[in-house]
DNA sequence: AATTACATACCAACTAGTCGGTACTGAATT
DNA sequence: AATTCAGTACCGACTAGTTGGTATGTAATT
């Protein structure tokens, strides 16, 4: 049996497994054998990749962002000209997701950092920067659509994109206890509300 | 040396080990073996007053809630007549609460919940049922509130609890990503001004 | 020939949970 | 008032299985 050898795509199968399992079990429970099982790698062939679980855990991380980069990228909205529709048009997108699997749409990074910001500290730093690095993005149109409509306004670009990942980090969590996504969805709507009265056409 | 034999504190110092614990490392990290340790009780003491891990996590749960409802119940704001002024001195109260220890101030329910959903569904409901009963509770207040404020708006009270409650939780997880509570500070300030603008004084 | 990319077997430490025993309590019996 | 006895509260050693990680081997690639 001739066993393709492929380093890039083994690595990748791993921080695949990786990123499903801790969305579905967490960190901490997710064990590295349930890993290689999942990934179809003996332990030996994780060890190669990685030097400990916690190393995967910040590659989980970096591999979870540069994923949602690339999916917001080439979201539709994106083509919109307004900075204000492409940032309501960034809400009906992550609402439109919700549609999904649960275990499809929730965020790797928020679920990781709950779990290991006192304990781990590379996973933190990790979560934290994917975040940010989320947030840095929104936060261009933020500050567009604030030129435009809320020159005067008081707050800053950057806390309203904070606050949006707040509200969707909390919205996962009661779609986690509640098994339903409907009460985000909710959540979601009420966030697009604010966001709509933040940038008023006069 | 006469040991006291008081099983409600036992079990007391064991569900408060439980809290910290969990809160700081999440559910799966934290060891049965920790909680003993941090309580002062051994395992014996430990299976006498729970089943298991699980029993343990679901009790924790419910003590959680309902050290929240002595909280809330008992705090200063629930003297304010307007129902408007009480669900503006709750998000008040929760940010100056963002002023102790992360520690003390995050949500144990949020963090359980978040592993805990998918694997072990009793600690899931009970996650559910405590911050479910928390929203009804604000509900009350947002239901009063909008009688008086915004009688013909399309939202329902409980969807705005959710709301406040989905700002809060995950203001928690950037909270633990940048071990500081500034930009949980922020994002209460928006739910704020949010809600502020749902109950306009005309 | 050397290096890379795995596989296999293994280990020490840790895991939730068990079990036999002990110490104290309070009510019933003597 | 002393004694018995059942029940509760708790201890701590133990177990079977799991954990992250290692040591060593080997086939493919360079």
């Amino acid at each position: 049996m001739a066993r393709t050898r492929n380093s890039l795509e083994t690595r990748t199968k791993l921080l695949d497994a990786a990123r499903d399992l801790i969305r579905a079990k967490g960190y901490s429970a997710t064990t590295v054998d349930d890993i290689c099982l999942a990934a179809g790698v003996t332990k030996g062939g994780f060890f190669h990749h990685f030097e400990s679980k916690d190393q995967l855990g910040v590659a989980a991380a970096e591999q979870f962002s540069n994923m949602a980069v690339q999916i917001f990228a080439a979201a539709p909205y994106q083509a919109l000209e307004d900075p204000r529709d492409r940032l309501l048009g960034y809400i009906d997108f992550r609402i439109a997701m919700l549609g999904a699997e649960i275990s499809q749409y929730t965020c790797l990074l928020g679920t990781m950092v709950q779990e290991a910001y006192a304990t781990h500290p590379g996973v933190r730093e990790a979560c934290d920067a994917g975040m940010t690095a989320h947030v840095r993005e929104l936060a261009h149109d933020i500050e567009d659509a604030k030129l435009l409509y809320a020159p005067k306004a008081s707050w800053t670009s950057e806390s309203v994109g904070y606050f949006i990942q707040s509200v969707i980090q909390g919205a996962f969590i009661f779609a986690k206890a509640k098994q339903s996504p409907e009460v985000a969805v909710q959540s979601m709507m009420h966030l697009r509300r604010y966001l709509e009265s933040l940038f008023e056409h006069q």
